[in-house]
DNA sequence: TATTAGTTAGTGAACATTAACTAACCATAT
DNA sequence: ATATGGTTAGTTAATGTTCACTAACTAATA
C-alpha cells in the first residue's frame, strides 16, 4: 500500500467506501469511476485488473491492521499485559471511529468468499490480532495476572468475539452509538471476568 | 416456509448451499438451475423473482432461529436459567453441524447488505435470539445464579460474540474441528466466568 | 380440458475489459 | 528557442459475457 500513487489510494479507499455503503455488487469498475469523476476505462490507467483492486483493499486492511499491533507492542511494551491487551481493543475502536467505512468490511469475511487468494488473505489477516493477542493473554496467565483456569486459546476468542460484535451492532445501528464509550464499558467488564483473583 | 411447495424448498436449500460455497456472487439463477437438473427458466414456475428466493432463505433462517428459541422456551422452563443459556449456546452448535451450509450465511449479515428489506430481515433475526438471552441473563441476576456486577446487556454480547466467533472460526477452517465440542467448552468457560460466587 | 411444470430461444441491461485516440507534460537534440 | 519523441492520464466507443427475466411452446396429469 505505501508505494501505492496517490491516484491508486483513491480509488482503494473509494471501493471501501462503495463496498460499504451496497456490499460487494455495488463494487464496480463503472462505480468507483464515478465516484472518483473519471472514466471507468481510466481505471485501469492504474490498476490491471478488478482483482487487483481487491487486493489492493486487503493490503490496505493489513497495514491498519498491523499498524493497531505495532501500536501496542512499541509503545506499550512496558504497560501491564491486561493494559496492552486493552489498548489492542480501545484501539481498534479508535480506528473504527475514525474510518467507519473500514468496519463494514475487516470482519466480513465472506464478502471476499468468492475468490480463494481473498479469502486466505483475509484469514491471515484476521489471524495476526489473535495470536498477538493470545501472546498477551499467556505471559499474562504466566504473570499471575490473568486467570488461569480457561485456556488462554478460549479467552482470546472471548476477547477477540466481544470485541467483533460489538463492532458489528454499531455498523447495523448506523453508527448510532459511541464506539469508543461502548468499546471502553465492554473492555471493563472483560477485564473484571479475566483477571485473577480480587 | 412451512407453506412452500417441495420444489421451492428445493430451491432455497441450494441456494443457501451455493451462496456457503461461492458466496453471493455464485447465486444464479443459472446455478441453482443447474445445481436442481432443471432449466433456468423453470425456477420462475417456483419463485416470481430472484429477490422472492432470498426472502425464502431469511425465511428458513427465520424458522430455524425461532425453532432453538423455542426447544429451550418450552422443554427447559424448568430448569436453571444457565441451562437455558447453554441450551441456546450448544443447539446453535448443532444446528450447524447438521447444516453447515447455514452458519455460512446467517451470521453474515453483510451479504444481504444490497437491499434494504434483506438487511432490516436479517437484523431481526439477529435480535430474536439476542432478546431472549439477554432476558435470561436478566432472571439469573434477579435470581442471583449469574453475576449482578456487569450489565446484562454486556454479557449478552459477551456470550454471542463467542458463539458468532466460534462458528466463523469453525467455517473458516472448513468445518475441520469438531463446533459441539468446542462449543461446549467455551460454554464451560463462560459459565465460569459469569455465574456468581464459587 | 384446464393446470402444472417443464423446455428452448430469445431480450435488454450491466459487467469487466480493450482499442484507438488525445492532450498535457517533459526530456533531449538541433 | 524550438522541434522531436516518449510517457502519463485521460477520453469515447466497442466487445464479449453474464445476468435476470420473458415468450412461446409442449407433455403430463387431474
Amino acid at each position: 500500500m505505501k508505494d501505492f500513487t496517490k491516484r491508486q489510494k483513491e480509488i482503494v479507499e473509494t471501493s471501501i467506501q462503495l463496498i460499504s455503503e451496497k456490499g460487494m455488487q455495488g463494487l464496480t469498475i463503472k462505480n468507483i469511476s464515478k465516484a472518483i469523476g473519471i472514466s471507468d476505462a481510466a481505471i485501469y490507467r492504474h490498476f490491471d485488473s478488478k482483482m487487483d483492486i481487491l487486493l489492493g483493499i486487503l493490503s490496505y486492511f493489513e497495514d491498519n491492521t498491523k499498524s493497531i499491533i505495532e501500536k501496542t507492542i512499541l509503545q506499550k511494551e512496558k504497560e501491564s499485559l491486561l493494559t496492552q491487551i486493552e489498548t489492542i481493543f480501545i484501539t481498534h475502536c479508535q480506528e473504527f471511529t475514525e474510518k467507519p467505512s473500514l468496519s463494514t468490511i475487516i470482519f466480513s469475511e465472506e464478502i471476499f468468499q468468492n475468490d480463494k487468494r481473498l479469502s486466505d488473505k483475509i484469514f491471515s489477516i484476521m489471524k495476526i490480532v489473535q495470536e498477538n493477542v493470545m501472546n498477551l493473554i499467556e505471559k499474562g496467565q504466566n504473570n499471575n495476572t490473568i486467570r488461569s483456569d480457561i485456556p488462554s486459546k478460549q479467552l482470546t476468542i472471548i476477547i477477540m468475539g466481544t470485541l467483533r460484535l460489538i463492532i458489528k451492532k454499531w455498523r447495523l445501528s448506523n453508527f448510532e452509538f459511541d464506539l469508543i464509550e461502548e468499546g471502553q464499558k465492554l473492555w471493563e467488564s472483560l477485564k473484571k471476568l479475566i483477571t485473577k483473583g480480587a
